[in-house]
DNA sequence: TTAATACCCTACTAACTTGATAGAGATTAT
DNA sequence: ATAATCTCTATCAAGTTAGTAGGGTATTAA
């Protein structure tokens, strides 16, 4: 029951070409601010980039940008490209992808469907601008008072 | 995202020893009824044993019973036992068993301790009194229309 | 007492996943 | 040209998962 490195590197890739939408941003730059390896962090943007997420530009002054505005990209999104489907499947999915033979009399389907609705709920909300919008506000106050600058 | 057979299994078999909660019933016999590889079945019930859930009789008439009422075991706990935290922790932990230095400013973190939270709010509450209740409802209805006895 | 029954315990393994690293190639601004 | 950047494929060590194998030990019916 967790989300991977490589699902939370996407995200936090993601949310900071949110944070610096409108140019196109090195993957060292993101790597570094992020504390991502930068050559794993290479994998992942070439993927989140077939997956229509992010664009790029090559040679010099090159980069990543995202293909839309933070608010069009919500964590589902991109945690169901990265991880695949959301739900704790108990036996739900078995071996072909069609559910399992006792599915209908499964009780602990049942609990593991309600969670999995709840999550997908969650995740399907959260859009890049209401995390950026926080992690703006979150820095600002730290800002305050340590008087740093990011 | 998802749970392992070996915590699926741990449901199920902890599940059929409370609908045929009194007696002690053999590995086999439950390996049959819920379709569970009765080697990895017993490795399963040996470490529930450990963790206090069951208890098992040697010998002839021999077989596995539940250490304690249905109503006293929920979900949470044995899944928590033989899967681990029930969190999707982000990097919730890094290495150590601690935080990760940026937990303060994470708003990723803040999403997935919410969906943590209300998986361990779900599962906690739900007993095994609740789910062979459940259970023996479904396979009831079943029977009026199939004819059926199990 | 003894044979049958059933749990106890440890070791092993094949396949898969995770979290990377390596390096050559393609593209673009100056 | 050339330096900066993304592109793409291959490789890999470590860990996890889902089992299998096989002998050991306790209990009890007969
Ligand atoms: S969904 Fe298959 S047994 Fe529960
Ligand atoms: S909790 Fe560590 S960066 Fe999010």
């Amino acid at each position: 029951m967790k989300i991977t490195f490589k699902g939370d590197y996407a995200l936090k890739a993601i949310l900071d070409l949110a944070i610096h939408h409108g140019r196109a941003e090195r993957i060292e730059s993101i790597a570094k601010r992020q504390d991502i390896p930068f050559k794993f962090l290479e994998q992942i943007l070439l993927s989140l980039k077939k997956g229509g997420f992010v664009r790029s530009k090559r040679g010099r002054d090159g980069g990543y940008y995202l293909a839309r505005a933070p608010k069009q990209i919500t964590m589902g999104q991109v945690i169901r490209y990265v991880e695949g489907p959301i739900e704790p499947i108990s036996c739900i999915l078995k071996k072909g992808g069609t559910h399992c033979d006792f599915a209908a009399q499964c009780v602990l389907r049942d609990v593991f469907l309600d969670i999995g609705q709840y999550i997908a709920d969650k995740v399907d909300r959260v859009t890049f601008a209401d995390l950026k919008e926080k992690q703006l506000k979150k820095l600002a106050k730290e800002n305050k008072y340590l008087n740093y600058s990011i």
